[in-house]
DNA sequence: TTGTAAGCGTTATCAG
DNA sequence: CTGATAACGCTTACAA
């Protein structure tokens, strides 16, 4: 009946408290600015007219801060969090973002960079997680310019990252295959090719075309490249870094006349899938065929997928602590990787 | 060198061509108010002047728009996320949020209810979405009279929501268990128990200390006993909704003297996890073993498990209209379910 | 078609 | 310890 329409704010209660509305602010936001007493007072008033603390508007058009932090990613949600990878990366991020009372905003990346652009510049966000580096939005360095942290997955001169030595990680797994004899090689990697073809053969020039150039996927495959000097490495290309992708595309590296006999995936979401494929040919990994693959999520270790660990969660969790704190001390973080051998990878089989 | 630490906003280029702010606004938000004219001219000199569009806090405070959809989970982000059901709805939820021109704030919410719904208040939203009715906060009421949308996936009287018949589903699975002789039925929940113990005989009444009244669980579960009079079912709680909380309870399950012939699990997720379990024990689903789910993820087709269908993309797409758009007109929506059986349901065995 | 003025709810600054 | 005042950047009547 007589319910009030008129929102309850910060006045609503300085005039039913008789005091001033700074007061009420500080309340909530300096507690050591005001007897112990009235901060009470205050707080219990609030919880009796039913409000519930600063208007997150308000607050963020005075202050500048919405304790939001945006996470951008391109492709579809289906795709982002169907790769445990994400889902790891996302649970760090949204724990460490947590502690500092913040919440995670999706950012979908539309295919449109102009459209892209406009999405960052509206969204009310304090910091910018950039999930995958698959462009460069001019409008990212807008937002810096506006006063909002950006933090990367991909190293760079200056800005704010957290990453892994990738190209190390591609050199690990290089050298681990070439010990065991392999001269074979296909690579599978995410996205589509660049030049429309399905597959084509490594080398480190002129690469662009194909590989976009500081991405992890191409650093890896360098590293590889480095580590193995006498073998053929194929490209393929799978699309979307799923499962499915991986199956497909290491079906077709493996229904050739002389197949591989080593398939690195570039992420153990697609070496699962290349698993998959190796099963349905009466394959046996590690013994026909190795299959390797790069992050170390949990399924590849129940299936025993030779891999390169990386902490995920944890690179999360300090990607998180960059984008909010603005005095985290460490401010450009490679983490520590390390080969994992197991079961699918073994020596080269003999022709 | 010159930089101007002050941030362009509509001021700026108001100054800068001699008009007034109102007419810039306008040039963004009410497009049909002003000559074609001065519009590209404001537009252009705003691209000149690094103007991104309107900021959002300024827009948020005036107008109460945010342009961003809330979605409430509990438990950690790796867990809802983990299941395939959780990223088919955000996938549908986000794709129509963001034809709105909105984005998706990821609210995970802490044990506490209190902690939960300050988190509530605190966050600029126009909508929210929750996602799991695990608990019935008392924050989003105060939300709901904040003029923020509710939507949910659980029905009610008054409110928006998109959702399925559960009890039907849980009745059509009965039914086809009951035609195939099963007598000896363990339902496989989410969740921990609330008796503290690890599973019980189920029975309609006096269930309110184990299954919280009115979730989808309890609906499916009544549903099943509903269409199966004859048969003893047993309940047990997995833990988290993820595929190895499944292992384990149907393992638990399958190890004892009189195992049951069915194993129901309240969704494709822990279904498949029973599938692994059966699996390591050497029997057969659908032969010596009975195994089905609910929900119909890519997974359940491709094992062949028998489950229950229902469109989850477009119940998150539905959901997020209802949640953007408060003039759509449908605002409880009942989705279509279909019985698939697949191979992973057979004949009760005779003993 | 354009401009004026008021105020959304909060916090920062400075004065009592 | 407490309060008055002035923004923050924008939209929305209403006036010209």
């Amino acid at each position: 009946m007589g319910e009030k329409l008129t929102a309850v704010t910060m006045k609503t209660l300085a005039n039913k408290l008789g005091v001033s509305i700074t007061t009420v602010s500080n309340a909530y936001s300096k507690p050591d600015r005001l007897s112990t007493d009235l901060r009470d007072q205050i707080l219990a008033t609030a919880k009796e007219l039913g409000y519930c603390g600063p208007s997150a508007a308000g607050r963020a058009l005075r202050s500048g801060k919405t304790d939001v932090c945006g996470f951008l990613f391109h492709g579809g949600v289906s795709h982002a969090f169907s790769d445990p990878y994400s889902i790891m990366l996302l649970a760090g991020l949204s724990e460490a973002v947590e502690e500092y009372g913040a919440s995670v905003l999706l950012l979908r990346a539309p295919a449109a960079e102009e459209a892209t652009n406009q999405m960052l510049q509206r969204a009310a966000i304090d910091a910018l997680v950039v999930g995958s580096a698959e462009r460069q939005e001019s409008g990212i360095e807008q937002l810096r310019q506006r006063g909002v942290r950006i933090v990367s997955t991909a190293p760079s001169a200056d800005g704010d990252w957290v990453t892994i030595n990738d190209a190390k990680a591609g050199r690990l797994i290089g050298k681990h295959l070439a010990r065991l004899g392999h001269r074979q090689v296909v690579v599978i990697a995410s996205g589509a090719s660049k030049g429309g073809m399905e597959s084509f053969d490594y080398s480190p020039d002129g690469m662009d075309d194909r590989l976009f150039a500081g991405t992890y996927e191409s650093e890896r495959i360098r590293g590889l490249w480095e580590k193995m000097p006498d073998a053929r490495i194929t490209v393929a290309f799978a699309g979307h870094c799923i499962r499915e992708s991986g199956r497909r595309a290491a079906g077709q590296a493996l229904d050739v006349q002389d197949r591989p006999t080593a398939i690195v995936a570039l992420s153990d979401t697609l070496a699962l899938g290349a698993w998959d494929a190796a099963q349905e040919r009466g394959l046996t990994p590690g013994r026909d065929l190795s299959i390797s693959g790069f992050d170390d999520i949990p399924d590849a270790r129940f299936l025993g997928i030779t891999t390169i660990h990386q902490p995920v969660t944890e690179k999360g969790r300090l990607i998180g602590r960059l984008a909010m704190d603005p005095d985290y001390p460490d401010r450009q973080i490679t983490l520590p990787i390390e080969l994992i051998v197991r079961a699918s990878t073994g020596p080269a089989p003999k022709n």
